[in-house]
RNA sequence: UCCUCAAUAGCUCAGCCGGUUAGAGCAACUGACUGUUAAUCAGUAGGUCCCUGGUUCGAGUCCAGGUUGGGGAGCCA
């Protein structure tokens, strides 16, 4: 019997297997939160229901014990599931002495040691049944459009786009290189079944240190023949609308328990924003507005809220503090106060960051200069502006891509596509379409001064038959990142691999 | 690689202008409490103040270098 499926046996004698997430004791009753993996169940045991012995067994559990217990299910609003249970026996199953995760407020870098069993929290639980959803919708958005599943590798022999650092192995004797891009094989598959997509890991070894970077992520890239930059697009929204669609369908309990405010989530099944290059870059200069909002101008407020912000807190601190130790306080309030003012420490940190960084962020607004790509402050300061996700195309050629093909209409510009999530997340897609001719993309090549052979086989997706095709690279963890609203990427992935990270 | 911030008990953090024996809360442990949702009460125990060197009568505190971690730039999904 799984928590789950509690709803089926409402008044019926079941029993649970799981482990103790909490316990909470008064003389003569035990309350124990079972979780299964399902879910999460009050369970609730007396000498009077379960006996001497089972009441005394449940009194020495601990947190994260594994335990079966059994009893009758009897329906409680006031639980997260709805049910709780009557337990009329309890059996330990494997025991579990000082569990190192605590209830209450950790730092990231012990809680990072602690993955394998951080994954077992609430929250994190939360994330990685949102992560799953996100996962199946993706698959079934592209199953439903007739997409074939396919898988590039993993192992390449040389740098593709030639920009990125790779990590080197060794493949029998010759380098080789972990991918960073399945995509020039995508356009290959694509052209033997039409419409593919892959979905697997992807390698990137620049020593970045940031909120949305990892060393090893998941990508999904769907690769499509006889298809142009516009309809790229309408592929792109259709996907995202899924996803979102599944995850508030389906989702409601884990968005609840991270506290995700799903406005932005509901204002991201409309459509979406398209703008190009040269409007993206009137907006970040502050030379054109949004909905009447100004980016310098949203970015200014934004840094009076942080210090206004960063004022009340020391007020509020400084008050708890002098409270706590004027005395006279029972010992509940002080804990009370104790765990407000390390919550608030940790907000303080945080906002005397974003203090740093706003500044940086303005100036480097400000003196954006026209024909380069966009920093990570710059899509924060443009994303801040819309409801939903945007897209902007048409890039100078200069800083995309050697594979992309031109706007036939002004060819300085490439038609690359970058989805850029709002509330400040920035790039989750990034994608365009496909140079077709053979000896523009030799040209290319040679500019980027790219080894030739290596693209002999690429250059024949031109020679036989090339068409206009088009295809993007969804970030798996930077759209659960967004979706769950969370503060980095780390917590999108079960076992996150980044610069300074490899256990556990 | 560069910029920036940090490191004190198992955990989260105080520790002022350099001054005697380094503190609090949580967790742990002991005991009390029959409905709790990190908010009951009393008590016990818990320290290589990241490392190396320097300044000083005296360093958790100041200085230099290093290590580890947070955030950002570059690069990107």
């Amino acid at each position: 019997m799984y928590i789950q499926d509690l709803h089926t046996t409402e008044g019926q004698k079941v029993n649970l297997n799981g482990w103790v997430a909490n316990k909470r004791e008064g003389k003569g009753i035990v309350f124990i939160i079972l979780r299964d993996g399902t879910g999460y169940c009050q369970c609730i045991v007396t000498a009077e229901s379960a006996g001497e012995d089972g009441l005394a067994t449940a009194q020495s559990l601990s947190l994260e014990s594994s335990i079966t217990i059994s009893g009758l299910v009897v329906k409680d609003e006031k639980q997260i599931g709805g049910f709780e249970l009557h337990a009329n026996a309890v059996q330990v199953v494997g025991k579990s002495e000082n569990y190192p995760i605590a209830k209450k407020e950790h730092g990231i870098e012990f809680l990072m040691d602690q993955r394998h069993l951080w994954l077992r929290s609430t929250r994190q639980w939360a994330i990685m049944k949102i992560r799953n959803t996100i996962i199946y919708s993706i698959h079934k958005y592209f199953q439903d459009n007739g997409f074939i599943l396919m898988d590039s590798p993993i192992f390449t022999g040389n740098a593709v786009e030639g920009t990125s650092t790779l990590f080197e192995t060794d493949f029998y004797g010759e380098p080789a290189y972990l991918s960073q891009s399945g995509q020039l094989y995508g356009e290959a598959m694509a052209m033997a079944m039409g419409r593919i997509y892959t979905f697997g890991p992807t390698f990137r070894a620049e020593k970045s240190k940031t909120r949305r970077h990892l060393s090893e992520f998941w990508m999904i890239e769907p690769e499509m023949a006889f298809c142009d930059i516009f309809q790229n697009m309408d592929v792109i929204e259709g996907m995202m609308h899924a996803i979102i669609t599944d995850v508030l369908d389906k989702c409601q309990k884990e968005l609840e328990i991270i506290g995700r405010d799903t406005t932005t989530l509901k204002s991201s099944l409309n459509k979406y924003p398209r703008i190009t290059y040269d409007e993206a870059v009137r907006i970040i200069k502050g030379e054109q507005d949004v909905n009447g909002q100004n980016s310098i101008k949203s970015l200014e407020d934004e840094l009076a809220r942080v210090l206004a912000r960063l004022i009340e807190i020391d007020a509020d601190v400084a008050d708890r503090t002098a409270k706590i130790a004027a005395g006279n306080m029972k010992k509940g309030e002080i804990n009370f106060n104790q765990s407000k003012i390390d919550a608030m420490k940790q907000e303080r940190a945080d906002l005397e960051e974003d203090e740093r960084n706003i500044p940086q962020w303005i100036a480097s607004a400000r003196n954006f200069e026209y024909g380069n790509d966009f920093g990570g402050s710059d899509e924060t300061v443009i994303t801040r502006l819309f409801d939903s996700p945007i897209m902007v195309y048409d890039w100078p050629h200069e800083v995309k891509a050697f594979y992309l093909n031109r706007n036939p209409e002004d060819t300085r510009f490439a038609r690359g596509v970058d989805v850029l999530a709002p509330e400040g997340y920035g790039e989750i897609v990034g994608g365009g379409e496909r140079e077709t001719d053979e000896a523009a993309l030799v040209s290319k090549i040679n500019e980027h001064k790219l080894p030739m052979e290596a693209f002999e086989w690429y250059l024949d997706l031109r020679r036989y038959g090339s068409v206009p095709h088009s295809g993007f690279g969804l970030g798996l963890e930077r759209m659960v990142t967004w979706v769950c609203k969370l503060k980095h990427v780390r917590e999108s992935i079960p076992f996150p691999r980044m610069y300074g990270r490899l256990k556990p």
